[in-house]
DNA sequence: GATGAATGAGATTTCATTCAT
DNA sequence: AATGAATGAAATCTCATTCAT
């Protein structure tokens, strides 16, 4: 087990050097030798560690979704005092924050949701081809990608059983249209992050907008 | 001008060409010698009439401006004589109706607002390099980069003369709510689009709900 | 036909620069790199021509066959007025010195052999791997792998109808038993050809015997 | 004397492990790491045993003279009591079986022999290179290069003092015309070894012609 | 003795761009 | 205007060899 964890350090170390060169110039500019440099070890190592590319940003992904995960348990464990509705509030900002906070993570859920979702013919323009599929990671990550859906929808069906949420649309639908909320505004702020406002509206005003009108909606019998 | 004229009518033919490839195989993927076959000329002539890839780029990304603010303007038209909680909503149909049809020309708006909020500095993973700003075609949609905004706007401002839109936030926080739902469920839905429902929600259940949430949440006075 | 002959006057000009610089120094041994530079052009030109190293190397096979035929096609010519033991006496010899001249084409025809007649399974050590298969020029081989047999063949049987030739073993393993002989021959003098001996036999001599043995083993009715 | 064999002992299981991956996938496929997985062991023990590849491949080298010396040496044996041509015949058929079962053996010795030939400049496609000089077998190999064909010499010179072989070629001459017919044979035959027949003809029909041709070309006087 | 992580030179291949015709 | 051959910098990936433990 040392053995074993000492190589899962290195990979982590890796990982993470990658995470912070992807973020800064993206996937296709980054060469793995820019990674490399970055962790001060050669090209070779990474390649000792990870067999291409598109792997490293397998990894990434699955990174990606464990801390997605981790990062909704968190807030479910936070608020299980609380009713149901709180506790779906309470994911959906730690889902806009998880997602302002790491920009990269994002790009990589959508990246494979997208990939997943595409067959072979039309393929848009993403990191991804079909050389990830052969990617040690792909079947780690399609393993859990469908825990935070779940958590989700097990908060939404807790809110129903205690009363707090009344909407009564399909509980995919309300996922669906938060997401979405959240892709769009992540999306539109997908720079550097040095501005804090967009269009004259204060960035944090529109944070909390969003997670308002999710409260409201929630609450909604009409909704 | 007849000859100017020729010379539009022969990069027209060459963007519709990139468009396509584009669209199939994503920027990246693509290469220039892709456009010239799919036009059936040679890459010396893509070149004579675009300085370089993201000038073509740039190109297809004023289209998509140009066709996004006609898109608009039609829509408007139509619904001129409603009054303009309907203008509004018209507006929001057109724009979702549009993304779906234009995945291109989505990415291509949502990079160039990526592009002009981004520093130099910490530029993310976009097509869009510093070599964007020198494109003949980045003053041009600079230049009209607002217009589609500017419609929405005055559509809000109409509702609210009207009496029809009584939500009470700041015109531009609803714009942007508006946006990225939008944007997040063109995201979402990303694909060579055969599927017809994500998460066994149909797609135009979905698509209803968000316009049926805009026009709600527009009438609301505690918006 | 201008620009196609253009294209083929290219193309064998790289041929050539190849077969130069893999006679020198080996196949694994030399990069694309030396045989752009033995031409003096890019090394991306070469790849404008041939798609990859193993297609160039294909392309040699290709003309080592046809190098071959046309040896062997001269050869009969030569000899049309004399008996058929004659004819093949002399495409046995040009056989010879065909190998001598052309290691490397002798190689190919080896390697090719080899190539065909190999399973997936238990590749030997050549150059060349599946990826061979998609070279363009490996149907073209295929084609025209059999002629240069078919003419020993048919010497043989013209030999046998003018009472020339008594052996009465089989067209073809009179083939494999001279075949054998001229390669192992080659491969025994495989060096840069600067010795004129080895184990202080001339190797001329030994040249002639091959041929005098030849000659010797079709005229025997017993053979 | 103990540490001795026992290192002995770990450098021929090395080089057995090799020979087989060698034989499956050729010298320039195998990595050093295929090797020591074979083995079960790591890369840095095959380097505390041979300081290189080229090196490791000497010694197989070695291994592969001195398994032909050993295989002549029984063959003679086997055929004291009788004449020398029937020796020679002997020594010829052990040959062809020993290529035939060891075509890393007879490729080895081939390369050998083209090495030493060779000058520095020109070297041909050997996986053979300067390094190889260094080996610490190198040295030990050429002590025994020449053992095979004086046994093979000294059955002629047996077979001519007791009249069995009448032919009067240099004995050299024999062994060359003798070996080459070996080679070819064992080239031609070069695959994964599934095949039991070649354009039509079995192959053990051919290695008998190959061996009755040598007897009687040894029987004729004028030979 | 043995390990296997680390190295880094070098190989193949790609492709935006240029330019002679 | 148009062509397409040519360029060459750069990217991914390989692997024999080294060396700290």
């Amino acid at each position: 087990m040392a053995v074993h964890s000492k190589r899962n350090i290195k990979e982590n170390a890796i990982i993470e050097a990658a995470e912070k060169v992807f973020s800064k110039q993206g996937f296709t500019n980054t060469k793995m030798e820019d990674v490399a440099k970055e962790l001060g070890v050669s090209k070779g190592t990474i390649y000792f560690y990870f067999s291409s590319k598109e792997n490293l940003y397998m990894a990434i992904t699955y990174r990606a979704f464990q801390s997605l995960i981790e990062t909704f348990y968190i807030s479910v464990e936070h608020t299980k005092e609380e009713v149901g509705l709180e506790g779906l509030v309470g994911v959906m900002r730690s889902f806009i924050k998880f997602s302002e906070e790491n920009f990269l993570y994002s790009e990589a859920l959508l990246d494979f949701i997208s990939f997943v979702r595409s067959t072979n013919e039309g393929t848009l323009d993403k990191k991804i081809t079909d050389a990830m599929k052969e990617s040690s990671y792909y079947e780690r990550v399609k393993d859990i990608q469908n825990i935070p859906i779940n958590i989700f929808l097990k908060e939404i069906e807790r809110g129903r059983q205690d009363g707090s949420i009344l909407n009564k649309q399909k509980a995919e639908l309300i996922y669906l249209y938060a997401w979405a909320s959240v892709i769009g505004f992540v999306k539109l702020n997908a720079t550097s992050g040095k501005k804090t406002s967009i269009l004259k509206v204060e960035i944090s005003t529109w944070r909390n907008y969003i997670i308002q009108k999710t409260r409201d909606f929630l609450k909604d019998p009409e909704g």
